[in-house]
DNA sequence: GAGCACTGC
């Protein structure tokens, strides 16, 4: 009887079928072979699993399987997927699989399964959690019989893109077949994909317009403990759906460290825990506080060097000039080693984000030999930013030298600026960077901090995400998800309430939310687009001004990394080519311009690469500039948004730009304090700030409107554009509404200015 | 006259 009923609905995946087989509410549970409906199951060969051929799955049942039933599929000649004969590889992978710390608990990990909609899943680096779960779950959901895919979330892209790779490997399938992956710009699913894996921003954009996930059976979502924004808005929103869509199974995957408070979080749902595979790393600290924690990096580094036995060094510093000096420092200091004693050889690499992907690949390059037969071993020593902490793996690594502090993005709701600082990392974060030196064999974690700071001073985790960021996309993703109480919705750790509020506003004076904190059109139509509110409202405002194709370039210029190269060895050279560029009246024009003379380069077939070397602009950037522009022009497309330009021959094709910036940025004004100062003062905030170094702006107007705003040594605005205040009191009329400002010269200036639209109307009127 | 932790849609 179950192999009949099985192979049948093996057969399953058309949308007719799916539709007369859910029956009311979905409910996979409904799911019966109806015999009336043979004819439909003959015909359909789309689902994966619908060959016609003898499966050894067909004697399994959806949530009653077992570890042993599940071997004996995966070790048949035929994969049970596909009905394919199993590669030779196939079984290679299967013998490492088998070897995997967590492949000794399937059987614990799916009676629990099988015992509860929700569970906590722990497990170290190198359980084999990431690829195996999804695999454990895949055999007991058996999707080919609700057509419901099983969904795993990662926080990056990279690690999506690998790791499904990695399991259609394992399961001797196509990439883009069975098992898939989907991020943005790249969707590698199909028609027969069961497994997916995805970045956690994916899920939940998807999930935007399907408000249940109800595409989905299983959701596992790996990687809880980085708590990423996504991560915790999915969770809380997962807590919300498990309720009203009981068939649907969540499992929250994280490393040891939080584990109760996600158990505590998820109703005390049960937790299965499985240790990882890596090797005793010992700690180090230092006796006294170190003043200068870059000079006493730099210090052990080659104390290491000097002393201990082979191994290559993870140095981890806060920023790229800081990295690139200390490689500077130790390398001359090497230098002198190998001449005055004898030192074996070492390479030193930079490692940090925005360092182009070439360099970044030379961190696994062999160390280097030693320098003759029988010398001393050489090795290379990485200086890296948090990137080697999460996104990236350096296996070799034995020595690791924590100075204890990191760069961390800091939201301060009342002057509404995000900024990075300095900051001590979390406990957490130090395990986590003593990890990486117990990868491939015992290791050694040198702290530049005492034990007793350690134990008393970090904090025991980094604050998650959702505490440190300006919530305005945050709450308006959240309005379009269906949220309604935003101020009851149960979020792990629910942001300060002045956040909350502040990114209200923010919305309402975006036109985003109306005064109940609804959602308006404006607002609905903003939530399509992967951008920052103001962004967006900019961009949606934009056929208002004659220029949606000037601003949509823009909007995308503004939404990568910036696009001007200047390497230290050629500033002046650099400076001298973005002047070529440069627009009097603004940074934003500017950036428009370069990206107009890069379309033209690539339109006459010249070498864009080449030309965008010689005239110091990263192509990298600029290309992906041109992919988001592609993602957002097709959003607009499909939201009957006109593309439209003003004729670059009419006197208003920079000025209508302008106004348009104003639509979306009326809130990142600043307004000089007395003519010829340099220093500016913020609308509202009433910030002192200055115009960032970089910018093209030669004579700034009294008014500029600036994209963002950057605390360093001083606080500046960066990417500024002259404006009018007229244009201000016109196109945004709620937020400039001169009775709402404090007193101050601000305000006497929009009196003035007001006063003056006003008598030059009434002389028209009076005409 | 300065700098860019890292992700993600």
């Amino acid at each position: 009887m179950a192999t009949k009923r099985s192979i049948v609905e093996g057969d399953s995946g058309s949308q007719d079928l799916k539709r007369v087989k859910m029956g009311k509410g979905g409910d996979a549970k409904d799911d019966k072979f109806n015999p009336y409906l043979a004819h439909h199951y003959e015909d359909d060969n789309s689902n994966g699993n619908g060959n016609g051929f003898s499966s050894p799955l067909d004697k399994l049942e959806r949530h009653k399987t077992t570890a042993a039933q599940a071997s004996k599929c995966e070790d048949s000649d035929l994969n049970p997927w596909t009905g394919q004969p199993h590669s030779q590889r196939y079984f290679g992978i299967l013998k490492t699989r088998r070897d995997l710390p967590v492949q000794k608990q399937r059987q614990e990990f799916l009676d629990m399964y099988h015992s509860t909609q929700i569970l906590v899943f722990v497990g170290e680096t190198g359980s084999g959690k990431t690829t195996q779960i999804p695999q454990y779950v895949l055999y007991d959901e058996l999707p080919h019989l609700n057509g419901k895919l099983i969904a795993c979330t990662q926080p990056r892209r990279v690690a999506a893109m690998s790791v499904a790779q990695r399991v259609a490997d394992e399961l001797d399938v196509k990439l883009g077949e069975e098992v898939g992956y989907s991020i943005r710009f790249e969707n590698k699913t199909g028609p027969k994909t069961m497994l997916k894996y995805m970045t956690d921003g994916q899920l939940l954009r998807e999930s935007m317009h399907d408000h249940d996930m109800s595409r989905y059976g299983c959701i596992i979502l790996d990687e809880a403990h980085e708590r990423t924004l996504a991560t915790d808005i999915l969770m809380a929103l997962l807590k919300q759906i498990a309720a009203r869509r009981k068939d649907l199974k969540i499992i929250v995957m994280s490393a040891t460290l939080d584990a109760q408070k996600f158990q505590t979080y998820f109703y005390n749902a049960p937790l299965l825990a499985v240790p990882g595979r890596t090797y005793p790393v010992e700690i180090f600290y230092t006796p006294e506080p170190e003043r200068d924690y870059v000079e006493a990096a730099v210090r052990t580094v080659l104390q290491i060097h000097a002393t201990e036995p082979e191994g290559d060094i993870l140095l981890f510093l806060t920023g790229e000039e800081e990295i690139e000096d200390a490689c500077r420092r130790i390398s001359l200091e090497v230098d002198d080693m190998i001449r005055e004693s004898d030192a074996g050889p070492m390479k030193v690499y930079p490692l940090y984000g925005t360092l182009p992907p070439a360099q970044q690949q030379r961190i696994f390059d062999k160390a280097p030999e030693a320098l003759r037969k029988g010398g001393r071993p050489g090795r290379k020593c990485i200086v890296s930013t948090n990137i080697a902490e999460t996104s990236l793996t350096i296996d070799g690594i034995v020595y690791v030298v924590d100075p204890g502090f990191s760069k961390q993005k800091i939201y301060n709701p009342r002057s509404r600026v995000e900024s990075l600082l300095v900051s001590p990392i979390s406990k957490a974060s130090a395990q986590q960077r003593a990890g990486r030196a117990g990868r491939t064999r015992p290791g050694k974690c040198f702290r530049l901090y005492t034990e007793k700071a350690f134990k008393k001073e970090l904090i025991e985790q980094t604050y998650p995400e959702i505490l440190r960021s300006n919530l305005a996309n945050t709450v308006l993703e959240l309005k379009k998800l269906g949220v309604e109480d935003l101020v009851h919705f149960d979020l792990m750790d629910p942001p300060a309430p002045e956040t909350m509020m502040r990114a209200l506003e923010e919305l309402n004076y975006l036109a985003c939310l109306d005064d109940d904190g609804e959602l308006t059109k404006m607002g609905s139509l903003a939530s399509e687009f992967p951008l920052d509110p103001a962004l967006a409202v900019m961009l949606i405002s934009s056929p208002e001004f004659y220029c949606s194709n000037e601003i949509l370039s823009i909007t995308s210029l503004l939404s990568v990394p910036q696009i001007w190269v200047r390497p230290n060895n050629a500033r002046k050279r650099a400076d001298e080519m973005k002047m070529q560029f440069a627009h009097s009246d603004g940074d934003h024009l500017t950036l428009l311009n370069a990206y107009h003379a890069f379309k033209g380069a690539e339109q006459n077939g010249q070498d864009v690469k080449q030309w965008c070397h010689e005239h110091f602009l990263s192509f990298r950037h600029l290309s992906s500039a041109d992919n988001v522009r592609a993602q957002l022009k097709r959003i607009m497309e499909t939201h009957d948004i006109e593309l439209m330009s003003t004729s670059f021959q009419d006197k208003d094709y920079y000025t209508n730009i302008r106004r348009a910036l104003v639509s979306g940025f009326f809130m990142q004004v600043a307004m000089r304090e007395s003519s010829n100062s340099k220093v500016y003062k913020t609308v509202k905030d009433d910030q002192l700030v200055m115009i960032h170094p970089s910018t093209v702006v030669q004579s700034p107007y009294d008014w500029v409107v600036y994209n963002e705003f950057v605390l360093t040594t001083k606080q500046y605005v960066r990417t500024v554009t002259n404006i009018r205040p007229e244009w201000l009191l016109e196109i945004a009329p709620i937020y400039y509404d001169v009775d709402t400002f404090e007193k101050g010269e601000i305000k006497s200036a929009l009196t003035r200015i007001t006063e003056k639209i006003r008598r030059r109307q009434a002389m028209k009127g009076g005409r």
